[in-house]
DNA sequence: CGGTCAAATATACAAACGTATAATTCAATG
DNA sequence: CATTGAATTATACGTTTGTATATTTGACCG
């Protein structure tokens, strides 16, 4: 009997590390680290086992990729339509673009729990988190300080810390439980309550300046 | 050569179940789920590494009855100390509970994501979980709605939902925040930052009516 | 259109995993 | 103080893991 290798098709590189990731990202989301091994990931991107350590170096070079590739698309997300005349409508759009999903998921929730060990330990890993942390902590320190300037309010930099700290809290925890139990809310729900939340925190009207 | 096995003392049931509870949460913590196996619990908790079947019926039932120990254990820490002569300063007391070690701690947040998989796909596990985390949202939302009638404030029961939802993602935000980076913030405040926020998203001021 | 080389597959291997079983030892009981 | 039984240790077993190696194959090039 012939051999019953299985057919394949030549494809570059980086195709393949990107279906990899892909199927990893996949995996890890709905199975579970616990479930994510070389074989599963495999088997998800359709290729033979062998594929991993021949496009990345190991099984966690591939899973740091993984991470990385998510986190940009995270942060993308809630930079997407940062638009407006105004300031306020400037921090009225990021707030509900980072309630919106796809940054608010189900599967992005069991991402970041599934990767936060990782984080910890690796120091690649870790360097990776807290550049996107900060980036997004500071991009909305800024759009409150230019908001609260737009309206004539005068913040020190210690209250300026303290409503930015309070207002990533309110959209953090609010990405949280959104994902946590993504069927207890109505649609648009959890971005009117962030949008509500951060301009109680405020003490200014935050609608989005372009709803009609 | 005679034999070099260990000595060892004969344990209560119980007290050997709390000890392998004890180290699962331990190593859970610390090491991750990955490195969580049978056989470094045995070691963590100074035993062979055959009591666990012996104690449990499986290394799943045992993470099962660490995670339902770790649960009530937090519940029981924002309940404590839940006191005062108004509405406002119980619920207060609450927010301040809610944000203080141990609840907010780097372990607590790494429990947290090392259990939500296990959560997701295991009955047993779910139904703890969901059982805590609503026992946790209704008490906030009763404390909210008591502090609202106490101050002539009327609201209606969409408005009070939506009150509790933000109260609680601002919590879950700053409990995020503060296990996550225990350096970024000074003693007491989280705390701090949490009543303040609850009071502006109230619209009623919030000291802790214990404090002078 | 045959030669070449990386891209792929297939297989093998040592280590570690959860579990099962056998062999001991402590402590209570009469 | 001998007996007994559960608590405990020790060892073994089959499976799965990440990794290493050998073999095959598709597509580009002269």
């Amino acid at each position: 009997m012939p051999s019953q290798r299985r057919k394949f098709t030549r494809e570059e590189p980086e195709s393949r590390r990107a279906d990899l990731i892909a199927a990893t990202l996949d995996l890890m989301a709905d199975a579970g680290p616990a479930e994510t091994t070389v074989r599963a990931i495999a088997e998800e991107a359709g290729l033979s086992q062998g594929m991993i350590r021949h496009h990345f170096s190991s099984k966690e070079d591939l899973i740091n990729a993984a991470y990385q590739a998510h986190m940009a698309g995270q942060l993308e997300g809630s930079e997407r339509s940062v638009a407006g005349d105004t300031a306020r409508a400037r921090l009225a759009r990021f707030v509900t673009a980072s309630l919106t999903s796809p940054v608010v998921d189900p599967r992005a929730l069991s991402l970041w729990a599934a990767f936060i060990h990782m984080v910890r330990r690796d120091p690649a890993m870790r360097a990776t988190h807290e550049e996107n942390y900060l980036a997004y902590r500071d991009r909305l320190e800024a759009l409150v300080a230019a908001t609260l300037a737009e309206s004539g309010r005068t913040a020190t930099s210690e209250e300026l810390r303290r409503l930015a700290i309070a207002c990533n809290a309110v959209i953090d925890g609010l990405w949280l439980e959104g994902g946590a139990l993504p069927d207890a809310f109505a649609a648009g729900e959890i971005e009117a309550i962030g949008r509500a939340s951060v301009a109680a925190l405020l003490g200014l009207p935050l609608d989005d300046g372009t709803e009609e």
